[in-house]
DNA sequence: GTACATGCAAAACCTTTGCATGGTT
DNA sequence: AACCATGCAAAGGTTTTGCATGTAC
């Protein structure tokens, strides 16, 4: 199913690739690239860095896996939301130790005002919407004790 | 009044600083580093990269200044919201051509909505929320064109 | 067999840092 | 005068790329 989406745009499954995928599917999200390839290499011993990119790239283009700018230090990966999969969520991050936690009880109002808002926006700007992000900034439990 | 905010925490107001903050106000956000660096030479012709980095980073920790990673390629800049300055807004970012739009006219209901779920995530997490960012990614008018 | 995928190492890119000098208070 | 800010150049971290080789189809 995945090969098949890999050939449709003329990719090849490979076991880089699958085994990248099978990290995704089995993590939280918010992996860094290095993350990855730690994680990869100890099943998969041969298979560099430059290939994790190069996959998380092809990966991100395919709509299979997002990438997030939280902040400096890099960019993190982690598994689309899909039908059966992933559930759509908005992420609360801690400016003071960079933990990210995820967000996905949020009350129906609050997607039907987004998608409301995303219709308004393709209309006023001409914009089609594919997606959006929502990121909560604050101090986690832990560092404000330590404040 | 700038002055007065630099000095209360230890630093000092300096002809590159005055420059870089007011390259910012004239300006319509979404300023890379180098954007700043070049708009600043024209005015100010010393005045390096890594002091534009340094003026920038106490600029946000001060919170005068937003730092954003949009995208690839390095970060973003724009002078935060202030009463009687720039208003609250969110960002439609163009994933083709990169043009980011500002977006400030919601309905009272997206913003009363997003505070209620502040509130309620420092409840359930114990976060201590100080912002948030809602950024809608798709294709802008022209780019929709050129498919 | 062809075309894509990979490893490796080098390069590119953005940002930060050390140090001597210059500017602000 | 004391201390902070700056320029310059070097270093740091992340991501991309060129090229020869390996692998999926």
């Amino acid at each position: 199913m995945m090969q098949k989406r890999l050939k449709a745009v003329g990719y090849k499954m490979t076991q880089g690739r699958k085994t990248i995928m099978d990290i995704l599917i089995a993590s939280e999200g918010h992996l860094s690239a290095e993350d990855i390839y730690f994680k990869a290499h100890s099943v998969q011993h041969t298979l560099s860095l430059a290939s994790v990119y190069r996959t998380l790239e092809i990966f991100v283009k395919m709509g299979l896996v997002n990438k997030f700018n939280f902040k400096d230090g890099g960019a993190r990966y982690e598994l689309a939301e899909s039908p059966g999969g992933r559930r759509h969520h908005h992420h609360l991050i801690c400016t003071s130790c960079g933990i990210v936690i995820d967000y996905g009880d949020f009350p129906e109002e609050e997607l039907n005002l987004l998608r409301q808002t995303e219709k308004h926006l393709s209309v006023k700007y001409g914009f089609t919407i594919a997606n959006h992000t929502v990121h909560y900034y604050g101090l986690c439990e832990e560092c404000n004790k330590n404040e």
